[in-house]
DNA sequence: ATCCCCGCTGGAATCGATTCCATGGAATCG
DNA sequence: CGATTCCATGGAATCGATTCCAGCGGGGAT
């Protein structure tokens, strides 16, 4: 006695058409209190809840957004989608999250079904170069919000960390310490951030006026693998960092795992910094120190964003600000790192 | 000229009625090949992509699926969260990731909000006792299928991790390297999985003719804080356990941090064994010895069942079972750890 | 050659809710 | 007291796709 419970149902129990029903349940015109009552009655006995479907086929809106992120198991990515969600639901409007599961052709499949489904806007931190499918959006006009990430030549509100800023953040606290050689693990050049954090660390090894050999530039592809295989290379090389600063956690991760094995202790021997900070960066030994931005912040700006957009007010990008989290593993001094055997 | 192109374009631009386009396009009836080629390139040419929310209006099938997990960013749920997610798309549903966030009133609004958007079936990990709109859903008939923990008194397939043989195996393997007093660190009784560790616990220490001290019995919430509180409620006991067993992982995190604070080395004065194997738990130092399930093949169980459940096929409730990944933190031997001064 | 059947098609009803339009009655004003 | 306005309401059109029904025409069987 649930499931089909239709307007027409609680119109007939409450003795009037289902016009008026449906005008006292959204309550946008004028109706006499007597129906008003009536219908209220009706539809909690009969336990009526609207059917969206229908809703969102008469009424151009259906209160759905979609959220497409990288990768939902990358911590990082679940803050944002929890920040997103939670402004999304006080707005009452529900969010369907998607994965793309760091793969550019589920990017287009998951972007074809929010197509499909109709949603009123979408807010993705995107993968690759921004072909495909992501123009079938920009055609399609459906409202759109970056986060985290950008891609060249759209026209979208967005919203992003301070790369820059972080950059400094991270560069300067080694510096204070007294390192001159900071190897740089950096993200793939396909990213924006990627691309952001790199010119940003040029800069800011120019201003300080530390050592700028290339030898000490490598790149990843955020994942964590990548970082261990960066970090094996800038410690093998002819002179080696002091000190690691790493674009993303998860290569952070990988290069630990590979300064580990090659007997050097962190925070002792070597000095690594980290983007991202991650609940669990402060449970290592030693704890990471990490430039960190609010992801949940992230999510919850681009979810505004995205509602301001789809209501048709203006929205202007956002540039979150970063924070040093100083912890155990930046406290290398470099004197202690240069020449250490490699067990 | 994307957005709103419906199947009457289509259907005028290749000459045809609108019934023929939808057969064309659903390839359910028998359509002569002229029309078919017709139909097709109209389609294409106008960018035609079907109103998923038309569709579900008149077919009583929406193609999208409810997942309610107790919260996102605990990597466990975002496993089962990709798995299901995954093998959904694979049978072309479209998965409403919802986060109950701890909070039974948040699982109700989502309960709520699955129920308006007409979902075909619902996963759920429960919260609480299964009051409120738990029983809703069962009086309106959706498809439901329990994964991780499950609700008494519902007649409900569900995915579920074989509880005893993890704790017998966590035991066992303490048991092997000599401990006798086990401290448990257990799950609040509300949650099935909180209940059904507990008991396991008690018959493998009874199997075992370990210390069945009631003083080595607490429980926690399943949060990381109580953790901590339940291990330094054990370790200031009159006779601390010389090893820990924590039912989930933010526990033992918890756990991990209290002991560390009181100058107690894991995996040399103290044995811990947690259950949920996360990434990262190998990169602790020490790494966690673990009672770990597979979280993804939960999930993708789980969404099999519900399919099946949706198509009108039986389900039969599943219990996967759980190994043990035996690292570091467990290779405390008893004898160091009593007496140990807490600094 | 006639009849029947079957494949294909157009037209119309339908799903459930919203919203416009017209109407009836009450209230207000001169 | 009659005319105008306003409020509440019922009825109907509408959103976009699916599907039933009936009809048209062609091919095979007799």
């Amino acid at each position: 006695m649930d499931a089909t419970v239709t307007l027409k149902d609680v119109a007939a129990r409450a003795g009037v058409s289902v016009g008026t029903a449906s005008r006292v349940l959204s309550g946008h015109s004028a109706t006499s209190p007597a129906a008003r009552e009536r219908v209220r009655a009706a539809a909690t006995e009969l336990g009526y809840r609207v059917n969206a479907r229908a809703q969102a086929l008469r009424s151009a809106r259906s209160h759905a957004v979609g959220l497409l992120v990288s990768d939902v198991r990358n911590p990082f990515f679940a803050d944002i989608a929890h920040g997103a969600e939670q402004t999304a639901l006080a707005s009452s409007y529900v969010t369907l999250l998607a994965n793309a599961n760091e793969d550019t052709a589920q990017q287009d499949t998951y972007l074809d079904v929010f197509l499909t489904q109709r949603v009123d806007g979408i807010i993705i931190a995107p993968q690759g170069e921004g072909r495909g499918d992501l123009r079938a959006l920009e055609r399609a006009r459906v409202p759109l919000v970056f986060v985290d990430r950008t891609v060249d030549g759209f026209d979208v509100p967005s919203v992003t960390a301070d790369n820059a800023q972080g950059v400094e953040l991270a560069v300067a606290h080694l510096a204070e310490q007294g390192h001159t050689r900071i190897g740089y693990i950096g993200g793939p050049p396909s990213v924006s951030t990627g691309r952001a954090r790199l010119g940003a660390f040029l800069e800011a090894i120019a201003r300080h006026h530390l050592d700028d050999d290339p030898a000490l530039i490598t790149a990843g592809d955020f994942r964590r693998a990548s970082g261990g295989t960066a970090a094996a290379k800038l410690l093998t090389s002819h002179r080696p960092p002091t000190a690691l600063l790493a674009a993303d956690s998860l290569m952070a991760v990988g290069a630990l795992t590979e300064v580990r094995e090659r007997g050097l202790r962190i925070g002792e021997d070597l000095a690594l910094v980290a983007f991202d900070d991650i609940e669990w960066f402060g449970e290592l030994d030693p704890p990471l120190t990490v430039v960190a931005h609010d992801a949940r912040a992230l999510g919850a700006t681009a979810m505004r964003l995205l509602l301001d957009v789809i209501d048709g007010r203006a929205a202007e990008s956002v540039v979150l600000p970063m924070r040093l989290l100083p912890r155990r593993s930046s406290s290398a001094r470099p004197h202690t790192a240069a020449g250490h055997p490699s067990a």
